[in-house]
DNA sequence: TTATTTTAGGCAATCGATTGCTTTTGTTAA
DNA sequence: TTAACAAAAGCAATCGATTGCCTAAAATAA
């Protein structure tokens, strides 16, 4: 493919006999550059069709306006939402997105990282994968002196930055509502225990279990049902049971409600009535389901316009030794008919 | 915030006693460093924790390994699936996706082309925003080299590389579809007709009616109906007609579909039975919503493989004056109970 | 052993914008 | 008219990696 050579701020000093510098001055309008020349200068330019070139910019000044978001898959709507939130406030600073998808796994997770780190991106965010151990690709961010953020799932014992939903008392919340409307036998499907998301939602489980003198059941404690099949495949496994539960906790996703919910209708289990089911995210499509489904709602684009805001805020108060500023928000409880008995 | 000093390859050549440039050429593996020496450079580049800086090596080479995006949102199924697709490819090929959202605006659409020229990045990937009109700045990404590639809503009479859907056979596929199954008065819920894939859309829906010789009934034919609330709002308007459709294509998106089913279960209105209802996008919803929506897939990872697939390929052929070349991929109806009356 | 060819590595320019410092020009005050 | 000062513009180094060209050293051939 021709490459035509593009305008630099050369071609235009030769075109007015001028030196680079005072081109370069005028176009970021700094001082000691002449009314009169700035005006001829801003009019060349535009008739040469002139455009900076960032990358060389980037290079002179160190600093690339540029943010790197690695997140483990963009087309989910949880991250799609965040990164959505990110881009409403960096662009308003005239930040740019590098979008990296981890695909879950740990060993692309730390290649994102990598390209990222090249590319000496001015902030780095991210929420770790499921299959995440080992924080040292982390901990490379920070030896490379590039501020990082971590949100949603992170490595709890890392001191960075992070953007947080308060999981426990989401999910604790939850239960107790499930709890009060009448269930008494509640299972809970839950997710991968290496991730701090899915340990402070069961956390969250237990607790209100506690709360209310229940017993804690383990054959009602399902691993790893994280998609609508597992969901599903976990449900026939609780309702096949000789004391099955009377109702469904979802911790993972509205996927997994949704697969328990499927299954419900096809074994002719009523819900609410015989089976509540509460899912996590509100995902769209749980309001238009029949029943339509109790959730709970992370606020996505809200953490993601959190996140930004983070970065900016620290930008600002250089203080060298600070500590890193966790904020946690509280997702809100969706209740809708899948669980309403009363 | 604190910027520790990052390792460069000067570092490592100091430290060796050795030139940059046998460092640089150690790092790359190219010719002329001797095994020894090529060893003992990424030892000591391992242990120094040193990471190329890309920002300098793109300014030298004039290669940023970078592909620019431009979508209306990114966390719109059909978007985020495209790009999902296409950050599929580009990763195996190591290059990096940098994401911006036109927010359905032309201005901001021209800043985001603005940005991504301005880092010079390898190509642009965009899908017009709905106030699209005039193709001024996608030209302007002509003139600075920059290959384009356009998918989906495109500016049909600028020349750049394009990848399609078949917009048009897909709907007159899904209208025949309708009309064989015992509708008659089939309306039409229609976009914004300055994009091409709405008056494509509205094509494929007259040529049907022509094909089975069905009069083309213009109060049956409703603008601007793309949201759920819009979509619900028409479909109220045209049930309370003297002569009401007993069929809707929401040729705009499946949530107009769904609007339009809330509205008939509201009204009494049994669908399939009264009503046929067809969407546009296949939606995940589609499936869970009751009864389900026949609607139109677009196989959207695929098409965003499809574009990726279609630079690089561009990039290895480099034969000066070829066209421009534009795919066109085939939708796929996806007949659920919404409109089976038989 | 000498001549010739490879191979390894060094030198220095380059990509394009930025910026501290110096010089020139212009303006004002003495 | 000249000195003093400010404003405007020029000079040149810099960011870090890459690469064409050149030289020195090593390997091979004569």
């Amino acid at each position: 493919m021709k490459q035509p050579k593009r305008v630099t701020i050369y071609d235009i000093a030769k075109k007015l006999n001028l030196n680079p510098s005072s081109v370069s001055r005028a176009l970021n309008n700094s001082a000691n550059v002449s009314t009169t020349t700035k005006q001829l200068i801003l009019k060349t330019a535009e008739e040469m069709n002139y455009k900076v070139n960032s990358v060389a910019a980037s290079l002179r000044t160190g600093n690339n306006q540029t943010i790197g978001v690695i997140v483990p898959h963009i087309n989910q709507n949880f991250f799609a939402n965040v990164i959505a939130g990110i881009e409403e406030v960096t662009y308003e600073m005239g930040y740019n997105l590098v979008i990296c998808q981890s695909h879950e796994s740990a060993a692309r997770e730390v290649q994102c990282v990598n390209t990222l780190t090249n590319q000496h991106v001015s902030c780095i965010i991210i929420s770790v994968s499921a299959d995440f151990e080992d924080p040292g690709h982390l901990e490379s961010i920070r030896k490379q002196g590039i501020p990082l953020i971590q949100f949603d799932r992170v490595a709890d014992e890392l001191d960075t930055m992070k953007v947080l939903n308060d999981n426990e008392s989401a999910a604790m919340e939850a239960v107790c509502h499930m709890i009060k409307e009448g269930y008494k036998r509640i299972a809970l499907l839950e997710g991968p225990q290496n991730l701090n998301i899915f340990r402070q939602r069961k956390a969250g489980y237990l607790a209100a279990l506690k709360k209310y003198d229940l017993p804690i059941i383990p054959e009602l404690i399902v691993e790893n049902a994280w998609t609508k099949e597992l969901g599903a495949t976990a449900t026939r496994k609780l309702l096949n049971l000789s004391e099955p539960p009377d109702a469904i906790f979802a911790s993972t996703s509205d996927f997994a409600a949704l697969g328990a919910l499927e299954v419900a209708t096809e074994m002719n289990i009523q819900v609410p009535k015989q089976l509540g089911i509460c899912g996590y995210s509100n995902e769209s499509f749980t309001e238009i389901t029949n029943p339509s489904i109790t959730t709970i709602d992370q606020h996505s684009i809200l953490m993601g316009k959190t996140i930004a805001q983070l970065y900016f805020s620290e930008l600002k108060s250089d203080v060298s030794n600070h500590k890193n500023q966790i904020v946690t928000l509280k997702p809100e409880l969706i209740i809708r008919k899948s669980t309403k008995r009363h």
